[in-house]
DNA sequence: TAGATTGTTAATCGATTAACAATC
DNA sequence: TAGATTGTTAATCGATTAACAATC
């Protein structure tokens, strides 16, 4: 993890994908491993998957190619997925239910430690072992816990308020599943946006395109 | 819609970004726009915007911008959004049900028309109108309906058996939120995924990487 | 040694940005 | 007419691919 200086946002899109196919290949018992095969996996290149790799340091060997498991490993040092960031989770409908679960199935990069709604049909329930309190409660519950990450799961409608609020008890990064666009208002948050009609449209779109060329 | 010929892909990533500005500014009553003004809040140049739209025509007028009305139906059009390709759901999970619950609200590019679990104790029970199947009987329904998308809402494990059944029942277009990495295997179809977790992991990436930058 | 494969530099390709004539 | 803003071509920038010496 040496190298550094400006990674693009491309090589980060790629980052999680070859963590991905390294898990499974350690899964499955295999220990070396090319940039050729990874590439072939990733649809992409040998040169660059040697590229992307060689923005953080040298971890493989002339000759031999890379250990599956000490690429793995650095790569999750890279993306930094032991660090169980704090994060809650706002909004206990559908997707945000799904949403916890997969958070604290995970359990790597976040720590799921708060969900809230404003539905008081909602609070008190238990979604994946946590307790949704009321959106009141946020601004305690995060000067308490140190709250790195708010994962927003609530109608468009509600979300500038909420980030605005969120921001204010110095949360600075949000996976947001909403359709507003958080991020634009400020520019020390980190966002990742899932915005997923987005998704859908250009499935639609791909398809649309596929279809008129036959 | 004239040009066309090699759009990039990340034109197409902007697309629906477009859309759903332009939905706002007619929803609020705006009538016209300058490519300067998209810009701004696509966090991209005026450049950009006009190359972007002159892909598929001519849509503004020199000296007065875009009537945001036609555009927003032109980008429509070129979304294919209006399509309402049948589309079923596999895996009535939490993702699941999340997924089409939105689909359902859409109703824009597709028009959910069976949903299917494996587990007898879903099968039955309706989600958004909908009554799910069990999974059995997805190849007698896609033979009846003439099913285009499968929304897979499936564990990683069961996802490579499901996708050649479906491939199998002629469905070439698939709308992936699981872990498995569809259409590494046909070349003939069209796939969108939607890897949570490359998310969580880019997003935790990006939060390390502004930390150390401080 | 011969074969394989890396790290890294150079070449190519494509996407973004700048510039400007056309025109409302 | 002057100002604004498009469509489009040219210039720049960055990302991908190719090439090759180093070395296991």
């Amino acid at each position: 993890m040496a190298k550094r200086d400006n990674i693009s946002s491309s090589v980060v899109r790629r980052l999680p994908r070859y963590y991905r196919f390294l898990r499974e290949l350690d899964a499955k018992g295999i220990s070396r491993v090319s940039s050729g095969e990874l590439a072939k996996r990733m649809s992409s290149t040998a040169s660059q998957v040697r590229q992307d790799l060689n923005c953080f340091g040298e971890f493989g060997q002339q000759g031999i190619g890379y250990s599956v498991a000490q690429l793995k490993d650095e790569i999750a040092g890279i993306l930094g997925i032991s660090c169980g960031y704090p994060a809650i989770l706002v909004g206990a409908g559908n997707i945000g239910t799904a949403i916890a679960n997969q958070v604290a199935y995970e359990k790597r990069c976040f720590e799921l430690v708060g969900i809230f709604d404003s539905d008081m049909r909602k609070v008190g329930t238990v979604i994946s072992g946590i307790t949704v309190s009321h959106t009141d409660e946020i601004e305690r519950f995060c000067r308490e816990k140190d709250v790195v990450t708010a994962i927003i799961c609530v109608p468009k409608g509600a979300v500038e308020e909420l980030a605005d609020r969120l921001y204010g008890c110095g949360v600075r990064s949000f996976w947001n599943f909403s359709h507003f666009d958080i991020g634009m208002k400020y520019d020390d948050v980190t966002v990742e946006n899932v915005h997923l009609s987005d998704s859908l449209m250009q499935l639609c779109f791909r398809i649309k395109r596929s279809r008129e060329d036959n």
